[in-house]
DNA sequence: CTTACATGAAAGTAATACTATCAACGGCAA
DNA sequence: TTGCCGTTGATAGTATTACTTTCATGTAAG
């Protein structure tokens, strides 16, 4: 039935592996929507369970609390992406041409995907946007990063860090350069829609300019002005 | 007695000013305290009163709750940020040098500055870096924003992009760049800090590499290379 | 057939996020 | 001095959150 790819992330984010059971996706499914609608901070698993007609107890059988939950949407998001990136890159030579692809997938990456089913992506994309820097910005952020529970998000930055280094291997900050990177392409995207003075976009073309923004700032960074 | 200068924020961020009464200042003072310690998510009203030797009933006089406070605490710094900026900058003429400057402040804000005392800045700097942007990533930005809680941060990042816009007339982001750059300045010490792989600093010149990195980013999209 | 296991149902607990009431104190005004 | 106001403290109370526990039931696999 459903042919989509696997998505796996860090075992350790969850108790049961929710793509396993009927439930657990419904569990997924249900909470991407209902994480949207009412934001983080209010959801609740005891909200989920009635809105799914299930119970409390059998959600926390799948996750430890809603926190571990939003650790396992983002990086289920980082992940998808990820294999958006390889997929759309892979037979591209030029690291240049490289950069520009994955810069307009970070850029309109809540586009709905064919291969993808059953996950409202539009919503996950908003959580991401919305929550996914809740994820570690914690006090418990190093117990979670020994854990592994980042490891999504490294790996897709270390990815896009790597083409970086291919294009200007002199450049010395390409982890630094390519996070900022991906955390504006989120941040742009909430500014214009919530705080619009904290960008320069134009409604219309939202993610056009935020594309154009982020595309001078990269390469901009990557071929400085001579040092006169 | 305080001869510090007194630092405004949008009154609709309390019930009452904390600045005008003794308890309202140790309520301030003990919850930078607090929250750094444990975190804005462990932190409740009750535990903050029983530090202070006080009720919670009391310190509800002075907020509506914790996100309100913690609006009040960031507003506060963004406030603070902005007239450091300004001292250090009113009589610099050339713009490329202000902007310097202002990147130097941005980076290094956490130092304890003689002017305001009574306030632990580097426990307030850590709450900024971890927690500031809860306070407008939540479900409920759009009433916050229209209340104008939000304020001190956008004309912070006004301020900024002015310098930007006399630097640059033609750059088409400036916003943008001056939010990216600000967010940027938290993010890459937090990483640094805490998930090291998604930046490039090396562990004893943490801030000296987030300037230099940072300039790098600013200068370069300013002065794009010549499209060929 | 029975066993293991996933779920549902119900109840319970500790903490959180408040709100309400009232008494005590201190300052100031008549 | 008396009387009033406003701030704080003390106590209590409520609804919700964030879980945990126990047990019954249905179902799928051996």
């Amino acid at each position: 039935m459903s042919t989509s790819l696997r998505i796996e992330v860090n075992c350790r984010l969850y108790l049961r592996d929710p793509q396993e059971t009927e439930l657990g996706r419904r569990l997924i499914a249900e909470s991407v929507r209902l994480i949207d609608e009412i934001g983080l901070e209010q959801f609740t698993f005891r909200k989920l369970a009635q809105r799914m007609q299930s119970t409390e107890a059998s959600l926390y059988r799948y996750f430890e609390n809603k926190h571990r939950l939003l650790g396992y949407l983002v990086s289920w998001y980082w992940a998808w992406l990820r294999f958006q990136i390889r997929f759309h890159t892979h037979n591209v030579p030029a690291a240049a041409r490289r950069l520009r692809l994955i810069l307009e997938i970070l850029t309109r990456a809540h586009r709905d995907d064919p291969t993808t089913t059953e996950l409202d992506e539009a919503a996950l994309y908003r959580i991401v946007v919305r929550e996914s820097s809740k994820a570690y910005l914690t006090h418990e952020v190093d117990e979670d990063n020994q854990a592994g529970l980042f490891r999504e998000y490294k790996y897709l930055v270390a990815d896009i860090a790597r083409v970086v280094q291919e294009l200007s291997p002199a450049y010395a900050y390409p982890h630094a350069l390519i996070s900022t990177v991906v955390e504006a392409a989120q941040k742009q995207l909430f500014f214009a829609r919530h705080l619009p003075s904290l960008t320069d976009t134009s409604p219309d073309a939202t993610e056009q300019c935020i594309y154009c923004f982020l595309e001078g700032l990269l390469f901009g960074a990557l071929h400085p002005p001579e040092p006169a």
